[in-house]
DNA sequence: CGGCACCATGCAAGCGCTATCACATAGAAC
DNA sequence: GTTCTATGTGATAGCGCTTGCATGGTGCCG
């Protein structure tokens, strides 16, 4: 109804250009622009130049709700996280982002925090927007997955490797970075490790893997300590006070996440402990600031760039109709033994 | 063509039910279940009872393209943030995500990065969507300007108050933190301040808020140093080398970010020296870890999460039809003084 | 030089909603 | 009983794009 009052008022200043106005100023039908914005060499030469002319001239922005509508494609995917501050996950959304933007795809950002029901209403946003993939690191509930099993776009389950994933999962055994955590603190003469867990299925997951292995390999008990989600820096200060009221103290303190060990290598130097000697720290992610750490952190590389890659090629792939390459993309670890373990 | 081909092989469960399915359904017109689910009140409670069955039943999800291509509103806002790995702006942008979420809005994200160029395309982008508003934390180069001043939505410039901002402005002046810095640092008996400096607007600003203010009150030259955008913790092993190096050193360091701060400390302990007794350091934003650091940073708190409250606010307010009720909101800053300055 | 393939373009029917307007019904006021 | 206001609902015209099909023009072969 607006346009119709523009047109009555003869003031098309006001809207927004349309295609109809490109088509018109370019002397060619609606069609043939819709084909030059989507597929420019569909056209010839001199009517492109023609249609570009009067883009710039108009200032026309293709309206993609419009587009999405029509071509049921709406050049968003959806990207599922828990929270934004200390995430492993950064990485990940980031290269994401950057390479979706330059295909004209854009990042729809759904933060799921630690309840369930909220990844159903984010996925539900994303389905209602019609997006063309779901991007998630949540791990699905029944519920959820009965909704995921309904989204018609291809659903990307990241950071793990589920065993039966709907739709495709790239990532990693979480179960294997923990035995291969053991193995490598049990060679390096390490005794009573304590294992700092967020309530969390991966972190979970790696835990079980790690005392398996610790006992198999003949270690003995394994220590272990709750933090909430996120494993924070902050959360250090808790663990390490509890820490010191353990009758006997741990030789090693396996965090879940590069923040956390750093927190803890910072409570123990303040503490007057040396780190290594008097208490190693491991770290898990390999974020930036695992390196640039005093001492550099021992941790397990993920790459999370790369996670992101993989990602972005099996929607590329999905567009073209095919049936996905695999549904299972393992991009592995790797144990990055650095000074603090 | 995909309706018309399911309907030509009366095979419903193909597609995804639509309005239509539903209002079938329900036995009552698409206007009124539109209107139920825009505005519950406004329809009878018996035929509410029917409809919500209806969407029960046929596991409905509205397509918010349809619907935004019809109202042109697309619940959607868009935010431009430089990068995600430790960046300050991170509360601010949760909060946002979370508030907005309850209002079925989501956000679109765009990374920016350093390149000007890329806020274009990015605001192109969000533009070509329809968004409700835009929330951008990069400062605007002319041609950007120009763009934003076409923008038909409500465009929002956070974490600084510009003279005179396209649209309106929700944050605080940072000429005015880097004139506090200075007092309280002088106050404080420091005499030979480092700067280190990020190469943007913003940065800069507080950097020259401090030396005026620093030489009114008769201190001498200021050091300063630049590290790259963003300013974060792997920076501090280059700058603390660097200041090693320099003739006198600084007594205080004031770093862009709580995250380089914590880097100059833990650089500074491990070259043995006390903090703040022989190197005093200060920090930027009050992130968790401010507080949380071995010693506690002395830095500047920024209320990310009231930007982000002031800034829906806004957008609520507008949708509304009204004019701003302010073109620029001073959400202020106050000066933690911890341990470590 | 007719026939055919092929390329570039136009026509028009949607995509699934929203919003305007009109209308029907029901009670309230007189 | 008539008029008036409210209230709830239906019909329908778009929103701005995409895309299958139809069409007209061009070059190439026999």
């Amino acid at each position: 109804m607006r346009a119709a009052k523009c047109k009555r008022m003869n003031e098309p200043s006001t809207r927004n250009p349309t295609l109809d106005d490109v088509a018109a100023l370019a002397s060619v039908s609606t069609a043939t622009v819709s084909r030059y914005l989507n597929n420019p060499k569909v056209v010839a030469a001199a009517t492109a130049e023609r249609i570009r002319e009067a883009i710039a001239q108009t200032g026309y922005i293709p309206n993609m709700l419009a587009g999405g509508l029509a071509s049921s494609k709406s050049k968003m995917v959806s990207v599922l996280i828990p929270h934004l501050t200390d995430s492993i996950f950064n990485d990940t959304i980031q290269t994401m982002a950057e390479e979706l933007a330059g295909a004209g795809t854009t990042v729809m950002m759904g933060l799921t925090g630690v309840a369930p029901e909220r990844t159903d209403e984010m996925i539900l946003a994303a389905m209602g927007r019609r997006v063309d993939a779901i991007i998630s690191t949540a791990p699905l509930g029944p519920q959820t997955r009965e909704l995921v099993e309904r989204f018609p776009g291809l659903f990307i389950q990241i950071w793990e490797l589920p065993e039966n994933p709907p739709g495709i999962a790239v990532g990693f055994s979480h179960r294997d970075v923990g035995r291969d955590v053991a193995r490598f603190l049990q060679s390096r003469g390490y005794r009573r490790p304590l294992l700092v867990t967020a309530e969390g299925t991966r972190a979970r997951i790696r835990s079980d893997g790690f005392i398996e292995e610790w006992q198999a390999l003949g270690g003995g008990e394994v220590a272990q300590a709750q933090v909430d989600i996120p494993s924070r820096f902050g959360h250090a200060r808790r663990i390490f006070a509890d820490m010191r009221r353990m009758a006997e103290l741990p030789d090693v303190v396996v965090c879940g996440s590069d923040y956390l060990a750093q927190g803890l290598i910072v409570e123990a130097q303040a503490a007057g402990l040396r780190v290594p000697d008097q208490l190693a720290v491991m770290g898990f992610g390999n974020s930036a600031l695992a390196g640039a750490m005093r001492p550099t952190i021992t941790t397990v590389d993920i790459d999370g760039s790369r996670i992101a890659r993989e990602a972005i090629a099996a929607i590329r792939h999905h567009a073209t109709g095919a049936p996905p390459l695999a549904r299972s993309i393992d991009v592995g670890f790797r144990l990055i033994e650095r000074e603090s373990a």
